[in-house]
Formats: C-alpha cells, sequence, structure tokens
DNA sequence: TTGTAAGCGTTATCAG
DNA sequence: CTGATAACGCTTACAA
C-alpha cells in the first residue's frame, strides 16, 4: 500500500497522450483548448472526444509558468474581531468564489501570519510567489495601509470599501447613506415622527456614513432624530487592522435612556443586526414592545439572525452577488490590461421589511 | 499607460538573479532553500543576504511544475443554507487559513458551479487540474458522496465531520453527545432536575448527536427530559447537499407548549444558538424569565450573537484552532506519503457560562 | 560542497 | 491549418 509521497496526480493523462489517441500534435490539442477556432472542425472534435474520455485537464501550474496568468484571485481575509464579527464574510466569500468561477478563475485565501501580523509582508509573499493574478481587499479603512501597498507594487486590485479621495478608485461599494436613507423613508411612511438611531464602531466609514444617512435623510423629512453612540470613542491610532468593539449592554443603557427621555422616539434604526438585538432588549426593559403598536426596529445586513428574532428583524439587505460579480469583472479588467477603474462603483441595498417595523408579524 | 495585459510579474526577480548576485550557480541557490545543511555556512548567508536584498521568492507555479508539491489545500465550501447558515464557517475558515500558513501551505477555496452544482465534479475539476495536494470536507454527512469519491480518486483528503464506520476514517469532529452531556451536568449542577432540550435539523449527524447526548445524560443523571422536534422530519432523498429546514416560529409554539406542560421544565438546551433564540422569545411570551429566578437556557457554537443577548447566553464553544490544526497535520501526513489515519480524532469542547444558565449576569 | 544537464507540461513562435 | 522547436523557472539526478 505504502506507495510514497502522495505528489499530486504524477502519472495523470498529459496533453500527449490527448495528443496520441486523437493522433494529432500536442499543439493541435493546445489550440483546440485555447484557441479553438484555429482548428478545423472535424479535427476539434476528434480531440474534444479524446479530451473527454481521457478526462483530461491542463495542468495548471504548467500553464501558470508557461502564460504567466495564473488564473486565481488573492482573497486577503479580514483580521479577526471577536466583538464584531464580519457578519458578510461567509455570505460575501460564497458569492466571490462564484463570481470567480464563472469567469474561470479560483480564490486563494491567504491572511497575515499571526499573530500580530502585517498584511503588506502577507501580500508580498503572495505576489513575489506569483501565486494570484490580482486581489481582493475587503474592510477598506480610509487611507488604508494595505490600498497603499499594493498600488505601490502595481499588482492589479479591487477593494470592497472605498478608498480615499486621493486614492486609487479601485472600488465597490453598497450605498450606505443611501440604504439608512431608505430606512428613514420607511419608519416616516409608517407615521413615525421621532426616531433614534443605535450605532456602533462610529469610527469604521461605513458605520460613519450608515449615521450620517439616518441623520441626514431624517432632517431633511423633518423628523427628530436622536442617535446614540454607546461605545467609547477609538483614537484613530488604534484602527489599522481591528475594528473597535461595538454595541453591549453599555448600549442597552444607553437607548433604555433614550426611551425613557422626554421625546420618546416611536422607532429606533441600528446600524447592524447585532446592534439591533441591544434595541430589542431595551425596548422590552421599558415595558415596551416591539414592532406594531410599540417601538419600531431595524437592523443592517439581513444576517439569518433577522428571522429568528420575535418579531422577525426588518433589515437592509446587500447584493452579495452583484458586489462580488463587480468586483470580478473590474480586477479582471485590469488583469487584462484594461484601464484600471477611473471610478468607484456603489451599489443600491434592499430594505426587507418585516415584523420589526410593521410588516408581517409573522416570518415565512 | 497602457503596458499590455498585466502578466503576473513577468520579468520578477528569478532564481538567476539571486545566483548571479551571490556569485553562486542557481543550483546552490536552490539549495540553500530547500536544502540549507547541504550549503557552507558562509555560502548560505551570502545567499541568503542576496535574497532578502533582491526580496526573492521562488515561483510557486514552476516549483509546482517540476516537484509536484503545489503547496495549496484546497476547502470544499458547504452548500449554502439560508434558513441554518453554517455558523462556524468564517471563524473556522480563518484557522484553517492560519493552520495551514503554518504549514506553509495555501487555501484555494472552490465550490460546485451554480446553479446545482455536483460537489463531485467540482472536485474532479481541480485535481485533474492538478491544483492542490489534498482536500479538506466540511459539514460531512453520512455516506457522504463527497468521500466516497475522493476515497476512489484517492486524494490525500480530511473531513471535519465524521464519516461512517465503513468509510475512511480519515475525520476530525469535536464530541457533540460529551458536549451536550457537560450542558445537562451543569445544568444538574445547578439544581435543575426537568430539562427540555430544542432541537433543529434532526437528520443532520451531529443534530442527531447533540440530541442522543443530551438524552442521554439526563437519563443517567435521572433528570426528567422532554426534547422538542419543531422542524417537520425532512426525507433522506433531501438530505445530499442541502440540510433541513431549522427552528423557527413553530419552534416557538413547541417550547411554549412544553413550558404550559404539566412538568414544566426549569431548563432548555438547545442544539443551535439561533434556536436557543426562539427558546428566550418562548420563555419570555409564556412570562417567564431566562436566566436566574427563571428558566435556564444553553446554545451551541458560541457564536458572537451570545454576547449580544439579554441575558447572555450560556453556550459550547468549538476548539476552532485545534480541529483546523488536526485536519492540517493529518492531511499533510498524507500528501507526505504517510499512513493514512486510521481513525477519527475526536476534540472536547468548552461549555462557556453566562447569565442565561445562572452564570454573571452583565456580560464584558 | 558545488556546478552541469535534463526535464516537469504547457504554450508561443515559426516552418511546412 | 498543422507540426517541430524553444522556453517559462525551478528542482532532481549526476558529475566535478
Amino acid at each position: 500500500m505504502s506507495e510514497g509521497p502522495h505528489r499530486p496526480r504524477r502519472g495523470a493523462t498529459t496533453i500527449e497522450d490527448v495528443a496520441r489517441a486523437a493522433g494529432v500534435s500536442r499543439q493541435t490539442v493546445s489550440n483546440a483548448l485555447n484557441a479553438p477556432h484555429r482548428v478545423r472542425p472535424e479535427t476539434l472534435a476528434r480531440v474534444t472526444a479524446a479530451i473527454r474520455e481521457l478526462g483530461y485537464q491542463p495542468d495548471q501550474s504548467a500553464r501558470s509558468l508557461r502564460s504567466g496568468a495564473r488564473r486565481t484571485l488573492g482573497y486577503l481575509a479580514p483580521v479577526d474581531d471577536p466583538l464584531d464579527p464580519n457578519p458578510l464574510m461567509a455570505g460575501f466569500l460564497e458569492a466571490l468564489v462564484d463570481a470567480a468561477g464563472a469567469e474561470g478563475q479560483r480564490v486563494l485565501l491567504f491572511r497575515p501570519a499571526p499573530p500580530a501580523g502585517d498584511p503588506t509582508a502577507a501580500i508580498d509573499e503572495l505576489v513575489a510567489a506569483r501565486q494570484v493574478d490580482g486581489l481582493v481587499l475587503a474592510d477598506v479603512l480610509a487611507r488604508d495601509a494595505r490600498i497603499a501597498h499594493v498600488a505601490r507594487l502595481g499588482v492589479p486590485f479591487v477593494s470592497f470599501g472605498r478608498t480615499g479621495p486621493g486614492e486609487p478608485q479601485h472600488w465597490v461599494d453598497i450605498a450606505n447613506e443611501a440604504a439608512m436613507a431608505a430606512v428613514v423613508r420607511h419608519l416616516a411612511a409608517l407615521g413615525h415622527r421621532r426616531v433614534g438611531y443605535l450605532g456602533a464602531a462610529e469610527e469604521l466609514p461605513w458605520m460613519a456614513a450608515r449615521r450620517a444617512g439616518f441623520l441626514a435623510e431624517a432632517h431633511r423629512l423633518g423628523l427628530s432624530a436622536v442617535p446614540v453612540f454607546p461605545a467609547a470613542p477609538v483614537s484613530p491610532a488604534a484602527l489599522p487592522g481591528l475594528p473597535a468593539p461595538a454595541a453591549g449592554p453599555s448600549a442597552v443603557a444607553a437607548v433604555r435612556a433614550l426611551l425613557r427621555g422626554p421625546d420618546r422616539p416611536t422607532a429606533v434604526a441600528a446600524g447592524s443586526d447585532l446592534a439591533a438585538l441591544d434595541v430589542y432588549e431595551a425596548v422590552r426593559a421599558e415595558g415596551l414592545a416591539v414592532g406594531l403598536g410599540g417601538v419600531a426596529v431595524t437592523g443592517f445586513h439581513d444576517t439569518p439572525l433577522c428571522r429568528h428574532l420575535h418579531p422577525a428583524l426588518t433589515s437592509v439587505r446587500l447584493p452579495l452577488r452583484a458586489i462580488a460579480g463587480a468586483l470580478v469583472g473590474r480586477l479582471l479588467d485590469q488583469v487584462r490590461g484594461e484601464a484600471a477603474p477611473v471610478a468607484g462603483l456603489e451599489l443600491a441595498t434592499e430594505l426587507v421589511v418585516r415584523g420589526s417595523s410593521g410588516g408581517p408579524a409573522a416570518g415565512g
């Protein structure tokens, strides 16, 4: 049984085998694969048959070495944050792999070597070893060190999350302000005139944008809006990498105070689904109800959690497949030598109305 | 600006450049990298300096082509299930990438091509293209088609989740029964004599194991135990790929009925953190409180959600880093030609006690 | 210990 | 449209 080190498919079918089986040269097989139009139809058919027959698939290493194309995109996984876990990582990654796969690309996951890993070092390694054609970055901050680094390296890249004005605009992002504005309009349409907002980790650009969008739209509609920031502000120095702690028990206290105040809001929007949990608790602790006849509550991200709350939580759904598709498309444009994106792309979100804001009380 | 297709680092520094810079042959550079002990110390130092100086890193494609080792492990992402999202995917993946990285391996993510993708086809593609040295499978079911397939292919593999008795035992798993037994003992130690259990997707092996572990330990301790299965049983035919729907509104109804019954349990364990949410709701709907002085509740997985509940949810924490480490270790053993694992490995979980079961009521 | 030669499987170039 | 030849960058033999 012991057959020595299990070298990957040593002796697997090669292009030569196919050529022999089809009675052509290996070059013709290569052409059949990479430039079918250059091969006579009947020859092509014969080669294709042989390929299927033998289950042949080109060795990606050989192909990469020769052509230079790795057919692989690197995804730099965001740093852990136990307190405010990236709720989109799972769903986003799946969408990214699918979008890449549709373009014949694979996704290579990588992260800084722990502990206290330096993302730029991890990027350097991957690029120097020529393992990927381009990079996908996520959770991009303002003046993000990773962006500066990959831009200087000249590697094709895109980011999920916008970059600053002076930086390359290779980003795709959701319209955070517009999303929260839609939430406010939804609440206003239900008759709410006094609305509260529970933020979380306000230092993160997307969280700041949500708060701003909320306040702006509330102001525009003439609503009375009160934002609440329970988390102690974090110094910018602490930013690189680690997002700040999100809401928690103190968030509940803050919302409770808000609900006891003189202008008790009849609706509270939260910057994330987890933060909405704190709103639920605060509302109940004050002897009020969430939803119809009580305080309306909304979240952000439309995580699976929303359906399991009672009442189910109204939330903002991210167009993950569209985001992933746009990222991959823009990245491959660069890989193929077309011009780098000159402007970022902002995608619309979708408001999913459920019982917590007066929608149907019972979930599907 | 237009410099043609951005071929990955074409013209990057090669082993030849290093050799020239260090005044040795390229073979010596290769030795310095792959077998340092075969190079004279002073030569080694000179080569190492040149390597650092030039930022040289071997081209992974060339290396793979020549040596056969891809230095890459494939991770087959579990299929989506919006109703019961795999709550460990994010944290597990991070641990897996770290564990692989510690062994000099990268992780390539792949999934069946949508729609209705066939996992075995996806595996075939990856293996035929020789892109990975081995495979990591997750969410393994009994008599899983993927296991049979990779076993027949002869590709090194491991699975997170145990395989059936007749199958290769290349698995690492958590001790689900023992975990739930620990939960029961915890509840018993707090004085609970009547305990309930809310399951979810009982057709999944790990869910079935949790239920069994709960019932067995309750019986052993002489407790009165009542399991509740709100979800309609799903026919085995529906299994391949898609797990069954988890709890939901009907779960709440079921638990409420349990709490209204003649032998009202004073504690309810849930098979997942999301299911525990339904228990919270049921307890409150019955006018009872969760935690001290009310009904004790526990979850499973220790997702970030636990800390955001009020009271915080007691839950079972998975040793994700140990799992990932064991998986990578066993996989690489096979890749290196050592014997395939002859028995699965069961890892212990950790019970994290919080307010929902009488622990400290306030979170950190 | 170091240098030389060969070849991994593929694609690009250039003759037929 | 097809077939021979070279080269991608590296590592494994073998010779010096």
